[in-house]
DNA sequence: TATTGTTATACTCTATAACTATA
DNA sequence: TATAGTTATAGAGTATAACAATA
């Protein structure tokens, strides 16, 4: 009946958004399968190699993860040898967090897999595209937190 | 030590487009649950009600929702008396799934408020920005299901 | 008192296998 | 035998409360 029975959600930015991302989800978890890493994962042990001695707190303020659910995941890289956790020597509740040799390895070959997903997804996009799409979503990721901020406003008055 | 400590993740679609996605599911969430709905509960109402009739296998393929998925996201529709399911007269195993006058009113509603949503998070983008957005999200969608369609060339030679 | 990391728990979305009743 | 809908179940990701050790 209808060739497009989505077409009034298709005009939202958030349904296309999800779509998007969903095929970017299934495509970049089937490239970091054979690495034993999942999106997530890689996010963590990425943004530790390029901040060693990061702790819990600041990496889930960074990757807006809670604290809770960090944790899990820091199991799992601790587990598998690409990450330690040091007691911190200026305050002891907290860690030290580093990748070890082992895991950097493990993440310049993931990354290099990312990186060709990465290509593959935008495919089509030439370079202007893509980097106005990068902005585009910033700014939407932007115009969330300042939402949040006027919620936080009317319901504390 | 460094001011941007997700800079490798950030040159990624895929990261952008993650956050800004979540920003977009938790601002649409806030603004649905007043009506009593989600973001997926919404959606299938939505598709519903643009085609009177739909079967639930349709529906599946349509928003790319798992079959045992949607009978709960149905079952939660049809309870709320928003939905009617009516054995199909050609077919005794399918149901033909239409809105109610309740499901309409609330549907309206609740458009409205995701059509505010949605521009609330598109601030600052201009209508030829928004549209070249869209435009490059679908390309995305696209491209991820050529990569499907290589992997299954690839695994059954 | 406040903060760091942790445990426990719950909810949503997603994914698969196996069942029933029809076709 | 194939399909429409269903049940049961399991895995991720996300979210909150409450706790111990430390500041």
């Amino acid at each position: 009946m209808s060739a497009r029975p989505d077409r009034t959600l298709r005009q939202f930015l958030g349904y296309g958004m999800k779509r998007a991302f969903a095929a970017i989800q299934t495509d970049v978890n089937a490239a970091l399968a054979p690495h034993g890493l999942r999106m997530m994962t890689y996010s963590v042990l990425v943004v530790i190699r390029d901040t060693p001695g990061v702790r819990q707190s600041r990496l889930s303020d960074i990757l807006l993860i809670e604290r809770p659910n960090l944790v899990l995941i820091l199991d799992e890289l601790e587990s598998a040898d690409w990450i330690t956790r040091t007691r911190a020597q200026d305050d002891r509740r907290a860690y030290d967090l580093r990748v070890t040799l082992k895991g950097r390895r493990v993440c310049d070959r993931a990354s290099a897999a990312v990186a060709a997903h990465d290509s593959r997804m935008a495919a089509g996009l030439g370079p202007e595209e893509r980097l106005a799409l990068l902005d585009a979503l910033h700014r939407i990721e932007s115009n969330g937190r300042s939402s949040d901020d006027d919620a936080d406003q009317v319901s504390r008055p």
